[in-house]
DNA sequence: CTGTTAGCGCCTTCAA
DNA sequence: TTGAAGGCGCTAACAG
């Protein structure tokens, strides 16, 4: 037995199939009470649903957006993911969530396939690795980058997302020096993307602005294998970071990692060399992923409130003002354990 | 300017519509090969891609195979569903995954909307919280249940995929009886679920084989708020375990968590007990999520093939054999730090 | 208020 | 080897 139609729920209900349709699309004014409860009667007995294709074909549009990640694997992403679905559920539309490995290749791909849904937008959280790809796709429906700032007008039908990256590492500066320490360290891969240039600069100005030592401690990710799937590069690179930290000349007593998945790394190899966690030396990370709390000492971060974020990323596609924007969200100081007086 | 269509491309390559179709559909020995390069060429012109929906609704099938997860967040799941997407491109196929957040409204829901979409077959990761909807569906299409083994013949329909649960926990207790442990505990809550009474009696058997001590330590989720979302439930709850494990008159010298998260929680909880993990005591888990290798100390723990087990899921879907079936997976020893001789 | 009708873009015979 | 034609299930005029 197959799927049952809108002719069937018609034939049932004794009315025609425009009737039925009026009913699927909340045009109750086009029928009398009685029809209502006849169709609606119907459509249970029969379990009858209507066949996106055959919707979507009609309509032109899916109810669907389109999602890209480097990986689901990746916990940061699986929340957002999370976070995505339930902001479009508001709307009562889905999500298709690909993952593309940070391959350009595949990214292209995917997004080729996400157009042949005819999706009503895509939001990405992976990098813009090919601008001009996503630029063209803008074109064709509204298109949403997270954690992506424009250095200029270059992308002017994309939409971004993101915190304020300059104020996360002037907060987790300046609780630091609330604290009392001098001499603090930014850890980060190359800043190569304009987020982490716009933290490392946000680090900066906030260094200069207490008048305290600080400097940037670089990590070449060359050093850790490759993680394509759970991105646990950062992770590995953070515990390897360690030793390096304390190594500086300028003797730092507190560090701010690029984000938590490296500030928890951060904290292993600190552990590694004996170092204790707050007490010789403290440590904030960003994002607030849901291992930050779970980490020991719980990791004291600059939340992202991805929920928020989520929604105005779905609310850019779904409920479009027409033209693109930057929306910039602040982020959260989250104290738990991995912060302290210096010596403390 | 909208998206050209298999016309189109037909009239650019001065061929017909249904050459076309016989090249997307690789039928190549309909044609001449100059035929195929002007297709060819064409498409690429264009940048033609074929309409999904009207695919589908003419051949009946989506490329697609939905996911039932309780939450993305939740990072086993979202590793899940990155490996199922990865098992399923092989056979050129999407995966649509949604959160059911184990609300069972939710995930009948939910199930509708994926048999809306035609999809192939459904993979669920969500405890079988309805085994008569699920039964149904599986009238329409293949269904998969992770992690669940069945009790009887009640669900013909079904097909399931999990870890040797019972083997899970005997390996876990032979490791320790190896190291010297005489009396071990089973933390979980309340063994409600057939995997979790697998586990349950793999570990007494294991215990009585080695005629050792042994008992379980049931936690009762009530303690702990309850998390929809990232599921931290399980991290609280071992926590919180921590103090009742070392209360436990027969003075366990180990313990094995009924998975990673709680085993994480028991960790943390355990530190702050002052009781130093593996001198005082040992911990294991069972799944092997990425942070079981990024807690410190790294946890031992039992992997469950994720990758291999996504695998066989897609397959049973889009290859199926005809008959419904059980595939059960061995799980794989990880030792790492959180394992040790008693008193070392 | 309800019924009729003409496609949406593609695939698949069937005939040429 | 190619072209023509019908229809998948639904929607949205438009006519009654």
């Amino acid at each position: 037995m197959s799927e049952p139609k809108i002719q069937d729920v018609a034939r049932l209900a004794g009315v025609s199939p425009s009737s039925i349709s009026n009913f699927l699309n909340n045009r109750m004014e086009q029928m009398r009470p009685a029809t209502q409860l006849k169709i609606q009667q119907a459509i249970q007995e029969l379990g009858y649903r209507p066949n996106n294709a055959a919707r979507q074909l009609k309509t032109g549009v899916a109810s669907m957006v389109g999602l890209l990640v480097p990986s689901l694997a990746n916990q940061y992403f699986g929340a957002l993911a999370c976070a995505v679905e339930i902001a479009a559920a508001k709307y009562h539309c889905h999500v298709m969530t690909f993952s593309t490995f940070r391959d350009p290749a595949r990214e292209r791909e995917v997004m080729a396939d996400l157009m042949a849904y005819n999706v009503q937008g895509i939001i990405t959280g992976s990098a813009l690795n090919d601008t001009e790809n996503l630029e063209a796709l803008a074109v064709r429906c509204p298109v949403v980058a997270f954690d992506v700032t424009r250095s200029n007008e270059e992308h002017a039908r994309i939409s971004t997302i993101s915190i304020d990256n300059a104020t996360a590492t002037s907060m987790a500066v300046e609780h630091l020096v609330h604290l009392g320490h001098r001499s603090i360290v930014l850890v980060t891969p190359p800043p190569l993307t304009l987020n982490r240039q716009a933290r490392a600069n946000g680090f900066s100005k906030a260094i200069a602005n207490a008048g305290i030592t600080g400097d940037l401690v670089i990590i070449d990710p060359t050093d850790a294998p490759i993680d394509p799937h759970g991105d646990t590069q950062l992770f590995a690179l953070g515990r390897s970071a360690a030793a390096k930290i304390m190594a500086a000349p300028f003797r730092p007593t507190a560090a701010i990692a690029i984000n938590d998945m490296m500030a928890i790394g951060v904290g292993v190899g600190m552990k590694h060399l004996g170092v204790q966690i707050p007490k010789d030396f403290s440590l904030i990370g960003i994002d607030d992923i849901f291992f930050a709390a779970a980490h020991d000492p719980p990791l004291t971060t600059l939340r992202q409130p991805i929920q928020a974020m989520a929604n105005a990323a779905v609310t850019r596609i779904l409920a479009p003002t027409g033209i693109p924007g930057d929306e910039v969200f602040a982020p959260e100081l989250i104290v738990r354990g991995t912060t302290a007086a210096p010596g403390k």
